[in-house]
DNA sequence: CATGAAAGTGTAGACCC
DNA sequence: GGGTCTACACTTTCATG
């Protein structure tokens, strides 16, 4: 349950490089191989790790743009709309919020004439606000 | 550049575990082990994969809660807000968008009561928007 | 893309503080 | 409880076809 310097430097040094060998990040704490181990399985086992994941690079990928989509279903339309946007697998985050809205995605995007027709089934059921992303001065960052 | 069935199921068993061992990839994909390597080291370099990296539980860390925070910073005070938001580290995500906003950030805290603290200090230099996240129906999905 | 040998890595058990 | 050491099995890499 409780986390050291010692888990923290594994945990930053895994956050950089998921694939690094224990053997080496063993040698960058200072410990002996079966004790990097050991470590490593009570952070995952702890929760503190939640998973080990490949980032991909969605302009690679094909999708040089995103949007922040705000939605907010019109009454008795929640439920279809949240399986909308589950089923339109250009959003890459989806969030259920408090206040004005009720959703905040984060919609993948090839071009952008290609908004109107991922949002354009929305609009019988929820009203929308995009926000296009013009840079993110930081993403995924961890609270120290 | 071309991406082909095989590198696809290499990158989706590499999301769902960054850490699974080049021997069992390439016995799940039915290649041999250094055959998988190659197309692995492809893969991040050309981008698709951008990076390995850790996943953390931010509850387990201490911060059950997160908040959907826009910010739209008064005129000239644009990079001074912008600067407060990477030294807050209690942002976890910060996207510059078009439209009304100009921030959308996600936002990490350790209890409710934590809020208020942190965003006062913006107030003299921006009008911020709070979104309390309820759930979140999925995060970091890929565009298939 | 596969093979085979060499170098490197991970894990389990015995042991120590 | 957490740490190390050693030894063996497995994995990765490099050359080669």
């Amino acid at each position: 349950m409780n986390i050291d310097e010692t888990d923290r430097l594994i945990v930053r040094l895994l956050c950089e490089n998921a694939r690094m060998p224990v053997s080496e990040l063993a040698r960058k704490v200072g410990l002996s191989g079966p004790s990097t181990s050991e470590r490593i399985r009570r952070l995952e086992n702890n929760g503190i790790i939640a998973r080990f994941t490949a980032e991909l690079d969605l302009e690679a990928l094909g999708y040089p743009l995103q949007a922040i989509v705000r939605i907010k279903p019109r009454p008795g339309n929640m439920h279809i709309v949240e399986d909308m946007i589950l089923n339109e697998p250009g959003f890459l985050d989806c969030d259920k919020v408090t206040g004005e809205d009720c959703f905040v995605t984060r919609l993948a995007l090839r071009s952008i004439a290609d908004l109107d027709p991922v949002l354009l089934p929305f609009h019988d059921r929820a009203e929308t606000n995009t926000a296009i992303i013009k840079s993110s001065p930081f993403r995924s960052r961890m609270p120290v």
